[in-house]
DNA sequence: GGATGATATTGACAGTGTCTATATTGACTA
DNA sequence: TAGTCAATATAGACACTGTCAATATCATCC
C-alpha cells in the first residue's frame, strides 16, 4: 500500500517516525529537526505538520515508541528468567540498562522533559506499566517486609537511571562496573539488592 | 573598575557568566544563546566571542562554577554535620538532592554532555573532589570491610542523580519521598545506607 | 463529474551560532 | 609626545532552524 514517487506518500506518519529514530540514533536529538527529517524522508519541510503539529509532538511520539519497546523487553526477559525474586529484578535492571548502552541517544531522549510533552497520557500508560512491574517483582521478593515497596522501587530505578545517564554524559567514567558476560550483571545492582535481606 | 558606557565593557566576561546564569535560572538552557546572553549584558551579539570562543565554551564556565558551588557547599555542610558515618554520607545526599531541586536548570545543565565539554580538566577536577569526598565518607562508614568502596560510591550518586533527574525530567512524580524537615531525610537515601550493615 | 477534506508544496519570518571584516580603545614603546 | 599593537567591540553575512500562511494536488464520496 505504500506509494512513491506520487504527491500523496501513503505511509508518511510512519516513515517520519523511522527516519526520525535513525536520525536521532545517528547524530543525537539535536540531528532530529523537523527539516532534517523531511529531507530525509523526500519530502518538503513541512509535510510532517500534517502528522507531528510540530517538533515536540514527533519527538514524544519517539519517546512512546521506545518506551514500549522497553516495556517488551522487560516482559520477555522476565518470561525466560528464573523464579527467585532477586534475580527477577536483576533482570528488569539489566535490561533498562542494557538499553541505555545499546542505544544511548534513544535513551536519553526519554527523560529530555524539555523536549518532549511528559503529560502525554500514552507515556504515562507505559510509564506507569514498567513502574508497576518493577513493583510487583519487589513484592515477591520482600513480601509484607517493613520496607516500603515504592521507597524501594523508586529508589532503584533512580540508581539504574541515574548510572545511564551519568555514563552516557560522558563525565562519569566506568572504572568498576564489574559485568560478567552472561548473564550480565551489575556489582552496583547486586549491591543494591543486599537492601532486600 | 566597572566602566559602563563605554566601548570597552571593563569586565564583561563576568558579567556574561552572571547574566547567563539568570537566565539558566528563568527559561532554561535553551533560552541561554549567546546572542540573548548579549542582548542582556548589553552589548553587541559577537562581542562574547572574545571570552567565550563560542556557546559550549560559555555553559562549560557555568556548569564549571556550578561544580564548584556545590563542592562547597558539601564542605560546608559536613563541617557540622555529626560526625557519625552514616549521618556525613546522608549530609551529602541531602546537598546534591537539595541543590537539584533549587536550581532545577543548572542542575540539569551539569549534565548535558552533548551541551558542556566534558574533557574540561576543572570540570573533571571538581568532580572528583565531590566524589573524593564521597568516597572517603564511605570509607570511615565502613573501614575495610568486603564492600567496594567505588561501588558504593557510584551506586549511592547513582541513586541521587538519577532521582532528582527523573523528577525534574517531569515524568516521575514524587508520591514517596518521605521528607522531615529539619534535618531533611529521604526515605530513599535512608534505605540505601542499610548497605552499609 | 464535482465538491470536499486530507495531504503536500512553496515562500516567508524571526531567531540562532558562527564567521569575516572593520572599528575603537588602552597600553606599551620609541 | 607620537605611534604602534594587541585586546576588545561592532556590523554584516551565511546557513540553518521551527513555524506560519497561502497555494496546489489528490483520493474519495455523493
Amino acid at each position: 500500500m505504500v506509494k512513491s514517487n506520487s504527491f500523496h506518500h501513503g505511509d508518511l506518519k510512519r516513515t517520519l517516525l523511522d527516519v526520525a529514530v535513525s536520525l536521532l540514533d545517528q547524530h543525537g536529538v539535536s540531528g532530529v529537526t523537523i527539516r532534517a527529517v523531511a529531507r530525509s524522508a523526500g519530502v518538503s519541510h513541512s509535510a510532517p505538520v500534517n502528522h507531528y503539529k510540530d517538533r515536540r509532538a514527533l519527538l514524544t511520539a519517539i519517546a512512546q515508541g521506545q518506551f514500549n519497546t522497553i516495556l517488551k523487553e522487560i516482559e520477555t526477559a522476565l518470561l525466560e528468567a528464573p523464579t527467585e525474586p532477586k534475580d527477577r529484578i536483576a533482570v528488569f535492571a539489566n535490561t533498562i540498562i542494557d538499553f541505555g548502552f545499546k542505544y544511548p541517544h534513544r535513551y536519553q531522549l526519554l527523560w529530555r522533559g524539555d523536549l518532549i510533552d511528559h503529560e502525554d497520557p500514552a507515556l504515562l500508560v507505559v510509564m506507569d506499566s514498567i513502574y508497576d512491574q518493577l513493583c510487583y517483582e519487589i513484592e515477591r521478593a520482600v513480601p509484607g517486609a517493613n520496607v516500603d515497596k515504592d521507597t524501594v522501587a523508586v529508589a532503584l530505578w533512580s540508581m539504574l537511571h541515574g548510572y545511564v545517564d551519568m555514563r552516557l554524559s560522558g563525565m562519569f567514567s566506568p572504572a568498576n562496573d564489574k559485568a560478567t558476560d552472561k548473564p550480565r550483571r551489575y556489582a552496583m545492582v547486586e549491591l543494591f539488592l543486599t537492601v532486600l535481606g
